[in-house]
DNA sequence: TCAAGGTATGTGGTATACCATAGACTGTGT
DNA sequence: ACACAGTCTATGGTATACCACATACCTTGA
């Protein structure tokens, strides 16, 4: 069965939040601000900001970042054919936005274009996911040692209250749920850097990241270990280390690095 | 006037190196191997990569990646429009290759799309800019450390000699010269760690970088710091010293920050 | 004179038609 | 039977036509 994902027809959406039912009200508001404000108010704060240049493209891609972000990728049967057209057919829409939004979606190495024979939905090499891993604690621990630095108090406690709170989660091997805290805990980090391109740039690496660390969590001991790293990361920002900080997040994303190259060596795929 | 890059028409190119004259000969290749071995060899290397998929789209990319990389981004009279319809004619194309093209290049942050307004190449304001320091050195620190590991002896003879031979451009004050030398010691050092994905990640930041590297070369004794810096860091991957490597490298990316913080204070937009 | 509204034009957004090739299919001659 | 060549079909690539909106300009009426 090809990529086939459930959407609702957003053409609707298209009609009724675009250009045509809100945009022609802002520009007369001007002449009748008496009865828009009062129309503001009652429509409100949801319409409001869509009229920012919908596209269909852009909707297109976020739509399709998501489904491939719930897609297993890296499971054993999953299918990762995409078909313009299916999914223009789908959509409602025509190709043209599908081309684009794919087009993307290519710069981000998320699928793979091949002339005439398909889009494919990339899965990495297990090299790949090594380089992956390695940028990821490039990235997360220079955040954290600007964390050092930026982070409030306020900011440390909600972090370690964060971490607390799920790390029951570890201890009941729920590793599913522990797993997305996990991911959680991590994207704290790069925000608290108050560089948000660090955590921009990690974002183009999170949906791998995501099925990496999901699956890695299971192996060994990791989810025990993984809390008690979490807990002296903590504890190196609260006493404002950045050297500390910085390692410890370094050694922690690397011990993950440790652990595929040694666990998975045989597999050239995953999944 | 508007965004008018002096392209020959590659609609020539494509006819010649496309699909048609190339490819059809490859199909036949197993039914005269003898003729057509010959023609390898005469022809020889240079066609036969073409073949492999070539489309408007990705040449397209390309070419106005390198464009944009050519232009005076931070000039204060720059052209920042780009027109679809004026590529196009210019590349002799249709504007679907070009859209397509454009769509990538916004994912990559160097062109903003602006529905029925226009396609601009982005300028970055001071704070993105100290973010793009930032993340480069989080990205270069990381090299520098994984470089003490995986650059061979000779690698390192490499960078030396490199350096060298090019600080003699800082001693003479050859701004110009010495500043591309300067951004090419930092890309040797990305590949040195032999993780291709640092080098891909930071080659996004790269065309601002060498803006930004360049306008601050020229001011105080930038160039002659920069020299005692990379030696200081080539000592520190010769020594395999990971920890010292990692942090002379980011130390000395942030000092660029620094002074990009204190020098530039007053400019919301550069040039 | 000037403000308001209409109109012309330019721009990106979208839909659609058609193209070239890869790969599967099919028929034919040996 | 089987190899081979021709054909069909699916797919992404490209070109083109048209759309809706933004903007500048013009017209008109007070």
């Amino acid at each position: 069965m090809n990529f086939c994902l459930k959407f609702t027809s957003i053409r609707i959406d298209y009609l009724f939040f675009g250009c045509k039912v809100y945009h022609i009200p802002k520009v007369r508001i001007a002449g009748a601000v008496g009865f828009l404000e009062a129309l503001e108010v009652s429509i409100g704060d949801k319409l409001r900001p869509i009229s920012e240049s919908f596209t269909l493209k852009d909707h297109t891609f976020n739509l399709l970042r998501a489904a491939i972000l719930d897609m297993d990728i890296y499971g054993p049967e999953a299918d990762l054919r995409l078909d313009e057209r299916k999914l223009a057919e789908s959509l409602g829409i025509s190709r043209t936005p599908i081309r684009e939004a794919l087009a993307r979606l290519a710069q981000e190495d998320l699928v793979q274009i091949v002339p005439r024979k398909g889009v494919f939905v990339c899965r990495k090499t297990r090299e790949e996911i090594l380089e992956m891993v390695v940028t990821w604690a490039a990235l997360e621990s220079m955040a954290a040692r600007l964390a050092t630095v930026h982070a409030t108090d306020a900011d440390l406690v909600a972090l370690r209250k964060f971490a607390m709170k799920h790390s029951s989660d570890a201890v009941r091997a729920d590793i599913e749920e522990y797993s997305d805290a996990n991911i959680k805990f991590h994207q704290f980090i790069l925000k608290l850097s108050g560089c948000a391109l660090l955590g921009e740039t990690a974002e183009g690496l999170f949906i791998h990241m995501r099925a990496i660390r999901r699956r890695a969590m299971g192996e060994s001991d990791r989810a025990q270990r993984s809390v008690v790293d979490h807990m002296e990361i903590i504890e190196a920002l609260v006493a404002r280390d950045a050297d500390l900080a910085s390692s410890r997040v370094r050694e922690h994303t690397m011990r993950l690095h440790a652990h595929i190259s040694k666990t998975w060596a045989r597999l050239e795929i995953l999944g």
